[in-house]
RNA sequence: GGUAUCGUGGCCGAGUGGCUAGGCAGAGGUCUGCAAAACCUCCCACAGCGGUUCGACUCCGCUCGAUACCUCCA
């Protein structure tokens, strides 16, 4: 299991080479969603960014036990006085049990998380379903001596943690700035430090979501939930966990805290943060009330969308931009995005019929077992260098922090290359074609977890139909019947089938 | 105010101490019955000001600007 692979980890904040803990055994923890609104595109960053990450490392032949949660116990609104659950709050509002508003948006999450490729994850546990864990965690941290008790609910001592061991070393924080900067808010003389933060809270009677332990009917911290079961699933030491750069801080610092505090050393080895999508230069977000659901992008119901983009799209749009990078949201990036994506998947569909057809390839004049093709043959050139060019340049991206934009990028050149081939401009040997095939399988579907829109009822009917259509559109073509020829041509385009004739006759393809 | 990230051509977005990103859009051309598709060519940018260097878009400093976070939104 020797690879070159090279992540940024933000704890260093520098590049550095995955060596797992227990190959081929990988760990990896995500912050999924809390799930008391409609997925949006904010959402769709982190899981495939992370999708990205898991379909590589699985691609290398790692063993990935991939765990992202579900949050399912509300926290609380922190902009209304009273302190309200979120998802106590929208089943108040739709007059539903709390986790009926949960199930509902969890299952919400998993359709569109579907629609846009991402890989269902090893484990998906609720926090609901791991109250046990967190409530021994929380033992452990007082057990420890960095938890203290007030009416009920149980505070982590920051001010003592921070004698021994360092808080804000992965946000790059330090105590005193975050003492004396701390804003003064409601209910908060409990703690004996403004900085300190809860682990468990108890509930006030309007409080739904309530769950008895050792201190009070209430309901776990903020930040407890991650540390509990990334140890319960991954061990109290693991690979790589990851998240939003909003989690930084407080919440990864947090968890790096309690799990430090509990375990007596941390956790994980890698710490990875995607970046935020951004809409007129801000943050896409719940809170700021500037989000466009997934459901509003692929149906096109959203003032802000100029029209409808398919979860290919949005999912090509995000591997276009590197994970690490703001990504801004514009109705011309996306239909930019949408037409390179179409591009690419037209070239593999001509790559596709290249071998079934067997193609002009064979008897260019390229002898087929010959390794370096016979360069005295006028027009034939051997193409496995610019091939495995390809095919390591997208390896070497992938190994350089999961450069997707770098892959995409390189891939264009094979889709340059496909194209002048179908052209007949320049010509490949049998290995060429299969090494390319392979080299756009692998990193287009496997690696990217891109898939082709446009083939959904592909048939064998269908293509027996068009095969016959464009036949006789040939036909009457050579006989410069163009009546005959331009009415089979609009008649399909009017059934958003595009026609497109090339040198060897017709091709076709679904879209207008 | 603090911490962090960043400022690239019409748009989106990579990257590097000296040498091509890529996509979309635009212009011209080839091909074609026409159209579409495809291919070729062109548009050679790196916030500003200093500094280091033979040489910086890439390193350092400052200025300006943007975004995120700063304790209960994950």
């Amino acid at each position: 299991m020797e690879s070159s692979l090279f992540l940024y980890n933000t704890l260093s904040r520098s590049k550095e080479k995955f060596e797992p803990l227990n190959p081929p055994f990988t760990g990896m923890y995500v912050c999924g969603p809390t799930v008391y609104g409609d997925p949006h595109l904010g959402h769709a960053r982190p899981a495939i960014t992370f999708d990205l990450v898991f379909r590589y490392l699985l691609h290398l032949g790692y063993k990935v036990r991939y765990v992202r949660n579900i949050t399912d116990v509300g926290h609380l609104e922190h902009d209304l006085d009273e302190g309200e659950d979120k998802i106590a709050k929208k089943a108040r509002l739709e007059q539903l049990e709390p986790m009926e508003v949960a199930q509902y948006y969890t299952d919400r999450y998993f359709i569109f998380m579907d629609a846009l490729n991402v890989k269902r994850p090893s484990i998906e546990p609720r926090a609901s379903g791991h109250m046990i864990e967190q409530i021994e965690f929380v033992k452990k941290i007082q057990d420890a001596g960095y938890g203290y008790e007030v009416n009920g609910s149980v505070y982590f001592d920051i001010e003592k943690y921070n004698k021994k061991h360092q808080y804000g070393k992965l946000s790059g924080r330090v105590l005193e700035d975050l003492l004396s900067n701390t804003r003064e808010l409601e209910g908060q003389d409990e703690k004996r430090n403004p900085a300190d933060f809860a682990l468990w809270k108890k509930a006030q009677p309007e409080h739904i979501m309530r769950w008895p332990s050792p201190w009070s009917e209430g309901f776990p911290g903020w930040h407890l939930e991650c540390s509990a079961m990334g140890t319960r699933y991954l061990g109290e030491n693991f690979d790589i966990h990851g998240g939003g750069m909003d989690l930084l801080f407080p919440h990864h610092e947090s968890e790096i805290a309690q799990n430090q505090a509990a375990l007596g050393h941390e956790s994980v080895k890698y710490w990875m943060h995607n970046n935020m999508i951004t809409i007129n230069g801000q943050k896409m977000g719940k809170s700021l009330g500037n989000f466009i659901t997934l459901d509003e992008f692929f149906t096109g119901s959203n003032a802000a969308l100029a029209q409808a983009y398919s979860p290919m799209t949005i999912r090509f749009f995000i591997l276009q931009a590197h994970y690490r990078s703001t990504l801004d949201f514009s109705n011309e990036a996306l239909q930019a995005a949408e037409k390179g994506l179409k591009r690419l998947f037209a070239a593999m569909e001509v790559l596709d019929k290249m071998q079934d057809a067997g193609c002009g390839m064979r008897d260019a004049g390229c002898g087929m077992q010959d390794a370096g093709c016979g360069m005295q043959d006028a027009g034939c050139h051997p193409q496995s260098e610019e091939i495995k060019k390809i095919r390591n340049t997208c390896y070497e991206a992938m190994d350089d922090d999961f450069s997707s934009p770098m892959v995409i990028a390189n891939l264009f050149e094979g889709v340059r290359l496909i194209n002048s081939v179908n052209d007949k401009k320049e010509f490949l040997s049998a290995d060429d074609l299969t090494l390319l095939k392979q080299t756009f399988e692998t990193f287009v579907y496997d690696i990217l977890g891109l898939k082709s829109e446009l083939s959904g009822d592909n048939s064998e009917y269908i293509k027996g139909l068009m095969e016959l259509v464009l036949e006789i559109r040939q036909s009457s073509r050579a006989k410069k019947d163009w009546g005959t020829s331009d009415k089979i041509r609009d008649g399909l385009a009017a059934l958003k089938i595009t026609v497109k004739d090339g040198k060897d006759g017709s091709n076709w393809e679904l879209g207008k």
